[in-house]
DNA sequence: TACATTATTAAGGAGTCCATCATTATTGAC
DNA sequence: GTCAATAATGATGGACTCCTTAATAATGTA
């Protein structure tokens, strides 16, 4: 939310000012004008005045006084949430998710649809379609209701939108997902890969809050990286940044294999966890295999970035507690500060999530005069040059 | 320079444009008024009031207009880098450097002094306290005009300025280098790694200076590292970033050890390299040795970052031309997309340069209302709450 | 010398913020 | 029920910053 603080015109500063005023508010459920007050540092005319405005472009809302204290009873604010609608899509192998939420990324519906990594384009096109329609029908809102879309998917993403690569999805390198994303919804589309998704989500409202140097670590049936640096996703020149899988000597290539081997070939991982847990043997040495193999490559990223924080998500996420200790021992041996290591909470719906703040960013950037938004009713009055 | 936008006072918006102004300025030799007004985007009536009250401050003066233009000449405006002195220190294992400049960066004078890894504690604080007064003397500073003191140093430092672990160096593990040079020169002391500094000196004004993430390779004697990302130098949470050299898989640490066995076990490199460019066959192979084992761990960390740049520093950097060639053919090996490699062209002086790059953002700090400084006459004004 | 060009200076107006004080609404004690 | 005490609201005036416009000044060229 951040930008550069280059000064100009009189507007500029009632600008910043009204943009105090919704961050402070953001972050409460509702206040007072004194309490905005002393929150931003303005005086307690200048809010007022900042908030009457802010009402007017539809912005902030006044609640019901609170009674039952002493003094005349103060009127109360708070951020319009509902201002506006955001669309979060996760195109998946095997599931496409579509969550709608309100401005403060509270989730209004959200609907999933079961898939193939085999399917073809025009039928996950459909299916896109089909989870994104039934989504936006369930929460009572109009496509171009829509203020912004985040989209995350498996595989490499150019700044436009399009889809570079993608190695496990079929048909999918070189679809231009944004495009076809406005076409259903016209709102500006943002695309990213879903691991670096799953970390933005862990770093706006997961286990990551606090943590301004995070590396997150999507462990599953395909293993995945997102960084998180100075509190910001990061995505690299080419976008392909936390790749570190593609180095033969971190063997996350191979990793999945020795859980593989223990189903018989099959890309079925519950079995093997279950079976790890009561103590088999086998199981157990197939896991901790899995987690070595997998654990030179995290070294390698721990130690280029001395991160704070470690956080597993993924599939086998649920198995943390069977990851989790002999990770920490692996990297023991490795790394010269083993970093605090913390198990997602999201589950499923972690990359739906990170759309979701995708989607978000665009909104704020906007909010504070950068880009274009769709919905220029509103938004237009605020970039007021 | 960047800071928190959050808005304010009326003043805080002068203040603002000030910065405007004096960014602009430093950028240019001389602006007229009307270029600066164009620049920052104010009218000309406020710019002259913003540059009136700068001059005023002392951070701006007026230079001669040029003549032989048409129509009434204009008055020009510079940036007063003289307005103040910062200083930078290079304590490496072979020498000890210290540079005196200007608020740009511009060097009044420099003192080198050799020394080796081997000196004691006091030994090599006394060559210190020696340099640094060389250096003022030479320039013609009294310790008390310096505003900023930037200090580069081998190993791990906190954030205090004490030196965490130094493995080149004897007696400096614990040493508190921040303490000391406060009592040489009664101003606000920051330390940093030396790689990092060096790499930091090629995002202010070396080859990466229009790169956001930077890769720095530090090639020497020791190999050491530093990130550059978005524009920042990435410290970590434990000030550990870069130290992928610790991975054993990375085999930074037997490196060296191909070009020492071709010199009879001595650090002595110079000849190595000159053989290998006379195409002494054993010289050759040795270079390609040390390169290979370089680059595993280079790759890791480019895999991880996906830099726009690689950039190549340090003693080694001297026969970049044997290096760079096999250095990109291994990263095409192992990278999906092998960076553009650039060689420092700064020699033994890129460290010092980082350090002064480190006194001058503590004086930008202070200039954007942050940080306190030592010569509060103007910048006390500065700061006006 | 007149004119075109460009910069400076001055004045008036508008927007934003702040401090202060009177006013209003509510609670709790008598 | 009346009266302090408390705390928020509303209104006024002043200060600061920026912008626009118009008049004035300095230089080069025809």
């Amino acid at each position: 939310m951040t930008e550069e603080p280059s000064g100009g015109d009189l507007s500029r500063l009632r600008q910043l000012n009204g943009l105090a005023v919704i961050r402070a508010l953001r972050d409460d459920k509702a206040l007072t004008l004194t309490e905005l007050a002393k929150r931003t540092g303005l005086s307690r005319a200048s809010t007022e005045d900042v908030a009457r405005e802010l009402i007017g472009r539809g912005w902030v809302a006044e609640v019901e006084p609170t009674a039952g204290t002493v003094g005349r009873p103060a009127r109360r604010y708070r951020f319009r949430a509902d201002a506006g609608r955001v669309l979060g899509v996760d195109i998946g192998g095997h599931t496409i998710r579509a969550l709608v939420t309100d401005l403060d990324g509270e989730v209004l519906n959200s609907a999933t649809l079961a898939v193939t990594p085999q399917l073809g384009r025009r039928q996950r096109f459909a299916a896109l379609d089909a989870c994104v329609s039934t989504a936006l029908a369930g929460a009572g809102v109009a496509s171009d209701q829509i203020w912004s879309t985040g989209v995350a998917t498996t595989g490499l993403v150019d700044g436009t939108g399009r889809v570079m690569l993608s190695d496990s999805l079929t048909e999918w390198t070189g679809v231009d997902l944004a495009a076809h994303l406005r076409r259903l919804v016209p709102a500006p589309v943002r695309v990213e890969n879903d691991s670096k998704l799953a970390a933005l989500a862990e770093s706006w409202r997961g286990v990551a809050r606090y943590a301004k140097d995070v590396v997150f670590l999507l462990a599953g049936v395909r293993t995945g990286t997102g960084l998180i640096i100075d509190g910001k996703l990061h995505r690299g020149f080419g976008n392909a940044a936390g790749e570190i899988g593609a180095l033969p000597a971190a063997g996350w290539l191979r990793a999945p294999d020795h859980l593989r081997a223990w189903s018989g070939g099959k890309d079925e991982f519950e079995d093997v966890f279950l079976a790890a847990r009561d103590g088999d043997r086998d199981a157990v040495r197939a896991v901790r295999r899995y987690t070595r193999d997998i654990a030179v490559g995290v070294s390698a990223l721990v130690l280029t970035l001395d991160p704070e924080l470690l956080v597993v998500g993924g599939g086998f996420s649920r198995s943390a507690d069977l990851v989790v200790q002999p990770l920490r021992r692996e990297l023991d041996r490795w790394c010269l500060r083993t970093p605090e290591i913390r198990v997602s909470t999201f589950g499923d719906e972690g990359v739906a999530l990170g759309a979701v703040r995708l989607a978000l960013e665009q909104v704020e950037a906007a909010l504070s005069g950068g880009a274009e938004l769709a919905s220029a009713e509103i938004f237009g009055a605020t970039g007021r040059n």
